[in-house]
DNA sequence: TAAAAATACTCCATAGGTATTTTAT
DNA sequence: ATAAAATACCTATGGAGTATTTTTA
């Protein structure tokens, strides 16, 4: 069975005259009839029944019509959004991103660019750590992903881009006397308990700190753990330690919680753009363009 | 497009490979590979990303994948069940029966011995007046008809069929004096008010008493007419007349409610099945064949 | 008798086969 | 160097065309 013998059989059933129907389908008379002949030789039962001055269609032709017209309608409509998503105007962009970037403007603006042009593109938005998002890209579970990364890491296949940097501020006690200062440095926090992200969510800004206390010359101490961002902002506002974080997390105004700039150019994480190497979907080209174009817009 | 593409399509979506793919199909690799291409140019988009050594969907081709498989399927169950119906072993049986039938049993009978033969035939039951189910088989509404005539009629395309023949009875008040003989005869019903259908049903009855009541020497006094044999019955217990209807309807027992035997041999309404003369639908011939079985089996 | 479907046959378009080339690993 | 897809070209099946017959209203 073919979809030519289903076009054909619906013709005929439409217009319940043989001649008729093989005009409409601009064939002759005899094909027809042998393709319907076929058909019914296949399928095994009469579809019409024939009384040389009437062409009826017989329970079991009834029951098929149906079933043939909405047939040839999915497959129409399956090859039309194929089309589609292979023109990125529609289908589904997976897209990845750290805790942090919400606070940032970045994510927001290309999202809602994005929607005016291409209003059928399914949208998923996943809070990941930066190493989920790379196994993610790896295994096609994600589209895009905005990590966070020191500038040192690149995982094979994934390519990364640099959309920004962040530079780290203190986050600390307003009862602390650095919080007076307007800016401080490195070395300022030798004597300080840290808080800090748990080792190997990827963001790498663990090793930046320690990169950034050994330069300064001692070690630091990190006396508490905190998978979220605004947990570490807490943990620093019931005293527990200080922190240091991304500038745009300043925005997270906590009763007695100070950020305070550091002195430093080096103290700064990147936003980065993960993506997987050999991916060349239309919608993610668009919506690369379109990050391009506010990163762009940004500066 | 045709089923051939989309069959390839998934051969080649589930190997991943053009050459297994080819073989699986029973096929050479290069019309494979041409079909395939065929289709990518139809709908206007890779479904594949070739890289030589390893062969990808797209998103597109994701998409499109389970779409084609539904298709495949659809196509394949479309096919068995129109085959199915075909054979009479699927489908739908639209059963028209006159209001007096439940009463006798030969329809609960014929119905319980089709069912366990073709569970998958949907029956359809509507009860109807005669003239109404000649209509529903006209316009092809209804398979077959359980209809009451009187013998004299027979519908342009409609074949009838006798299966049997209920005599009548008098339906009376238990305090009127009929009521305490064995049987009548037409005669003594002379200065009776009678409660009888409506003009037009179909039925005949109507004009069977008219019949009967011109040949012992009287035309009968209607005073009462009702659509429902069980409100004529009703009638009769509120006094309002006498009434005649066939004898599986003395199964209504309703206080002071007497059934007296007619005395008369053509005192009786025959029970017809009705059917379009052009239908040969196998659920339909099943079904006649039962009803058959079942009127001998009840001599 | 006429209208319409079925048959008989012929032809060619195209699905599929064979041989070869290209390309990426 | 090799495996696998693409390309080139050829073959032949079967879909479609033409002519004719059959059927029934």
């Amino acid at each position: 069975m073919e979809l030519r013998h289903l076009r054909y059989f619906v013709a005929v059933a439409e217009e319940l005259h043989f001649s008729r129907a093989a005009e409409k389908l601009h064939i002759g008379q005899p094909p027809l009839s042998q393709q319907i002949q076929a058909l019914e030789q296949e399928i095994g039962t009469p579809l019409f029944e024939r009384s040389k001055r009437h062409v009826a269609l017989t329970p079991a032709g009834k029951h098929f019509l149906a079933q043939a017209r909405q047939i040839l309608a999915n497959a129409e409509s399956a090859s039309q959004e194929a089309r589609r998503i292979g023109l990125g105007e529609a289908g589904e962009l997976r897209i990845g991103f750290t805790s942090s970037l919400p606070f940032s403007n970045l994510l927001p603006r290309v999202i809602h660019a994005y929607r005016q042009q291409f209003a059928d593109v399914r949208l998923t938005l996943r809070e990941m750590f930066t190493l989920d998002q790379y196994q993610a890209l790896q295994q096609d579970k994600l589209d895009v992903g905005f990590v966070r990364f020191t500038g040192l890491d690149a995982p094979t296949g994934i390519s990364l881009k640099e959309i920004g940097r962040d530079q780290l501020r203190l986050v600390v006690h307003d009862s602390h006397p650095l919080a007076r200062q307007a800016s401080i440095r490195m070395a300022d926090l030798q004597d300080e308990p840290f808080i800090c992200y748990p080792p190997g969510t990827g963001s790498g800004l663990r090793n930046l700190i320690r990169r950034l206390c050994l330069q300064a010359g001692f070690e630091p101490r990190i006396t508490q753990e905190a998978r979220e961002a605004t947990t570490q902002i807490g943990l620093v506002a019931a005293g527990v330690g200080v922190s240091l974080l991304p500038s745009p997390l300043s925005c997270v105004q906590i009763p007695h919680v100070c950020y305070i700039p550091i002195d430093n150019p080096d103290a700064y994480l990147a936003m980065g753009l993960a993506t997987w190497e050999k991916s060349s979907a239309a919608h993610l080209q668009h919506f690369l363009a379109e990050i391009e174009a506010q990163v762009e817009n940004e500066k």
